[in-house]
DNA sequence: CATGAAACTGACA
DNA sequence: TGTCAGCTTCATG
């Protein structure tokens, strides 16, 4: 049942919101794995500012921020907030990605590579995800809070690995699949998850669609 | 003007 | 496992 919910969720977001392409086609993949820790807690609309910045000073390479001083690379991504924190996550990630090239990733297996990427500072498990998800291509479905929030509306409990198994396996093992579901649940939660749009969120459909309440209503 | 939320992670009890 | 600090920007009231 919970994996049918899965699936016609995905529908029906899929139907309200469209393909969302521009989510991982924009920019570089360096640019991509900047924005992964950029993002962290932030909006996009910050990030987007700083990742402008640096491609304004030539310095979208792992080369070039590994080679940064730390002090004016936090000048630069504090417009996206924890600034020291991500000065030294993007430093850290950029000095991994010198010794081991963004291409290389494709070679290695996925739970080798998530856990290469998990020892670096800055990078937990969803970030860990985006980058296998959006850059690597590899099938890792990202939970976020969103998508927290939105198993908890549907009456689902879990932790990190928990609601991915339960994803992962309710889906066929696809990455624009994955990639599109993780998309329309951020685009989603960030126009219902408010105030306001509880009541005709799609988790109130898909209980509309299913025609029975099944699962009981979590609090906004 | 004050408050809170936003594509989270790491440290520590 | 759970709690807490880390920081800036923007929308709301």
């Amino acid at each position: 049942m919970k994996m049918n919910d899965i699936k016609t969720l995905y529908h029906i977001l899929s139907a309200e919101f469209g393909p969302l392409y521009d989510w991982w086609v924009a920019g570089s993949p360096f640019e991509r794995i900047a924005g992964a820790i950029l993002v962290q807690q932030t909006r996009w609309e910050n990030v987007d500012r700083v990742l402008t910045e640096l491609k304004n000073r030539d310095l979208m390479s792992p080369g070039s921020i590994a080679a940064l001083p730390l002090e004016e690379l936090e000048d630069i991504v504090r417009p996206t907030g924890f600034y020291r924190n991500k000065a030294k996550s993007l430093k850290a990630v950029a000095e991994y990605f010198t010794a081991s090239p963004i291409d290389s990733m494709s070679n290695k297996p996925q739970h080798v590579l998530r856990k290469e990427l998990l020892a670096l500072r800055g990078i937990g498990n969803e970030t860990a995800d985006v980058i296998l998800l959006y850059v690597a291509g590899k099938p890792s479905f990202v939970i976020d809070a969103y998508t927290k929030k939105l198993c908890g509306c549907m009456g689902i409990q879990g932790n990190y690995a928990e609601l991915q198994r339960l994803f992962e396996d309710a889906l066929p093992r696809d990455v624009p699949v994955y990639q599109h579901y993780h998309a329309l649940i951020v685009e989603h939660g960030k126009r219902y998850c408010g105030r306001k749009g509880c009541d005709s969120c799609a988790v109130a459909r898909l209980r509309k669609y299913r025609g029975t309440p099944a699962f009981e209503l979590a609090k906004p």
